[in-house]
DNA sequence: TAGAGTTGTTAACGGTCATTAACATCGGCG
DNA sequence: CGCCGATGTTAATGACCGTTAACAACTCTA
């Protein structure tokens, strides 16, 4: 095969600058990303070359470059991107009135997240150091706020403990979840859902 | 520096072949092997090199080589290792004829190994598949043996419940605990070892 | 004390990778 | 119709990496 025909220009994409968040999504872009979020979670950030990343999406190696600035560049808008609609959602939900509710929203917000996009939630726990550095500040501020949202509901339903031990009970309550993508075989998605909801209920129930 | 007196000539260990496990074990591998972890668990297999592993422990990339027949047998040997000892002592305690009893003890037995190694843990978890194949199987015989006693107590506690709920509770249930090199910063470890221990008791009394 | 074995070193090799350069094709538009 | 920008391609470049080669120093031992 040689060369395929043009998209019909939509949103010409400059490599370099702010990516442009807002307008016609540039299709090939989406694409990519979710190519890079499977290489990456299944072989790490420095196990999957450009060249494979490409191939995936039925390119050659370099023409990866005329939608992204770079091998980091791809990254970084991966995990900003999670970040933002982890949070997003997550603000939202942590805003109910009743405590219990709102952590059950949580809970069944990070949980569907996660069963429908284990690859991403892989990375997302994982690759957060080979983000370069203007943006990776940018992804822990997100992150850490996401946490916060958890730690606010959990301060109103159980104050008295103390805000580190809140804090280490959500991240292990997140490891519960984010279990997903090692186990999920042979499970189906409802019962899987179940199952890791009545666990991570339970688990942060017992926090005192 | 130039060159360093050599050690006492303890147990010459041959970089190929398979390594004898028994004998005076060679204080440079097992520096070496820490070293690997560390570095391993910070920036991923690939992310790390054999150089940056020699200057770790105060030698030159080649110098590895003396040691280990490549940077593959250092995961190799590594994850055999923490494979054993896991399998190892979780049998003996999911021996324990109460099963609450047998579960408590898995429970404190890969909670101490998981907070005094979380660099071991992290490795364990993620670089499976970049194990060589003759040994990969092994290391995979060995961690599903040691899922398989934690299975095996649940099922002695929660009869009725069906064996793949039970292994997806259990994976589920390490996320759940290995998120330690994650979240340990700033609690103390006898905290951390309290909290992390109630909430896993608490997310497997959930299944049902 | 000479030789052998162990454990270092530096230099060199071959491969891969990220990235860039140079060139081709195609669609939209003047 | 002819050009321009977007989006591909292949070829080339430079860095790094895993590994091996060649050589040196030290220890133990005969």
């Amino acid at each position: 095969m040689t060369s395929r025909p043009a998209a019909p220009a939509t949103a010409p994409q400059p490599p370099d600058g702010p990516p442009v968040r807002e307008g016609a999504p540039n299709p090939r872009r989406a694409e990519i990303l979710g190519a890079a979020a499977e290489l990456f979670a299944l072989r790490g950030y420095h196990g999957a070359s450009i060249g494979e990343l490409g191939r995936a999406v039925g390119l050659t190696g370099p023409a990866v470059y005329r939608h992204f600035s770079g091998k980091e560049a791809v990254l970084a808008e991966m995990l900003l991107d999670i970040s933002e609609r982890l949070l997003a959602e997550g603000t939202r939900r942590a805003a109910a009135p009743d405590p219990g509710r709102a952590l059950d929203a949580l809970l069944r917000w990070h949980l569907a997240f996660a069963l429908d996009n284990p690859a991403l939630i892989t990375v997302h726990e994982r690759e957060l150091d080979n983000v370069p550095e203007p943006q990776r500040h940018r992804v822990r501020r997100l992150q850490r706020a996401y946490v916060e949202e958890w730690v606010g509901v959990l301060r109103r339903l159980r104050p008295g403990v103390p805000g580190d031990r809140l804090r280490a009970a959500v991240h292990a309550c997140f490891g519960l979840l984010n279990s997903t993508p090692r186990s999920a075989a042979g499970q189906d998605r409802a019962a899987m859902d179940d199952l890791l909801h009545a666990m991570a209920r339970s688990a942060l129930e017992s926090v005192r």
